[in-house]
DNA sequence: CCCCAGGTCGTCA
DNA sequence: TGACGACATGGG
């Protein structure tokens, strides 16, 4: 199955802060791919997009400007003022660091459904063989796209896979995750799991919805909420950050944090793995 | 053949 | 509740 290439054209735009190889880099989404020219390039809410960041502003490639305003711009929280939160961390010297060395990573707007698949397949894995679990999902499941003689593929949707088995899952080579995958799109195809309801949503009722599904515990849905939903106060407690809590902070206390925690999180998150 | 990887589940006290 | 092993797979 195929879908056209979109509108060929580049639209330009200030930086607003944003640094994008952190972005990128940081664990939060698996499908952008950094080219030989320094772009990422990669497929996300459906759309292919290639980005570049040079003197403080950003070139999306193959895209239109209505698609910078109608999804890129969410996509990458372009409108929330990052430093402005940052402030909120200064009385804090380790998260202070922290947020200095990770200076410019946005919390990226996903689809919730590709969240929800994504960190399920992250549990007890790591983030290259997750990288390449999610990578055959979406050839052998999503819509193709061709950009330049180059096939990129579209994250598939519940609806595309409502009927899928475990057997069917085999190819992606998920293992244990593969029957975790199944139930959680059975959830959402039948509405059991209204993913589209969680926005509205508070923060501890959405959570609750998503623990229904199997292989969604504490973590994965935090992930989830935080990185799929832009729930700022969701903060996902994975063994880096358990780490750093109990080192610098005695026990696991992240209310300090506040309702951008998962923003201090991330940064926290990024510092610790590159300091260690 | 060992250990580990952005955890979660089922089980047993 | 809280601890603990199992769990698929691939890389080091």
């Amino acid at each position: 199955m195929k879908v056209s290439n979109p509108v060929l054209s580049t639209f330009i735009t200030d930086d607003r802060g944003i640094d994008l190889d952190k972005t990128f880099d940081c664990g939060q989404a698996f499908r952008f791919e950094k080219t030989e020219d320094g772009s990422f390039e990669g497929v996300a809410l459906g759309k292919y997009l290639k980005i570049r960041q040079q003197d403080k502003k950003l070139y999306f490639y193959h895209t239109s400007e209505e698609d910078f305003n109608t999804i890129w711009k969410a996509y990458f929280d372009l409108d929330t003022d990052y430093d402005e939160i940052k402030r909120n961390f200064e009385c804090d010297i380790h998260l202070e660091l922290a947020a200095d060395f990770a200076r410019g990573i946005r919390i990226l707007k996903q689809d919730p459904f590709e969240a929800l698949i994504s960190f399920i397949i992250s549990a007890n894995n790591n983030i290259p063989r997750i990288k390449k679990i999610i990578n055959l999902l979406c050839q052998s499941f999503g819509k193709e796209i061709i950009v330049e003689n180059k096939s990129f593929y579209t994250f598939p949707t519940a609806n595309e896979l409502a009927d899928i088995t475990i057997k069917d899952l085999e190819v992606i080579r998920a293992g244990f995750r593969a029957k975790y995958i199944i139930d959680a799109v059975q959830n959402v195809y039948s509405g059991e799991v209204n993913l589209d309801a969680l926005n509205d949503m508070d923060y501890i009722a959405a959570k609750e919805e998503l623990l229904k599904i199997k292989g969604v515990g504490e973590k994965v849905a935090d992930c989830i909420l935080l990185f799929g939903v832009g729930k700022y106060e969701a903060f996902p407690k994975d063994v880096w950050i358990k780490r750093i809590m109990n080192t610098c902070y005695g026990d696991c206390e992240h209310a300090r944090f506040g309702k951008y925690a998962g923003i201090a999180q991330q940064y926290l998150f990024y510092y610790a793995r590159y300091n260690n």
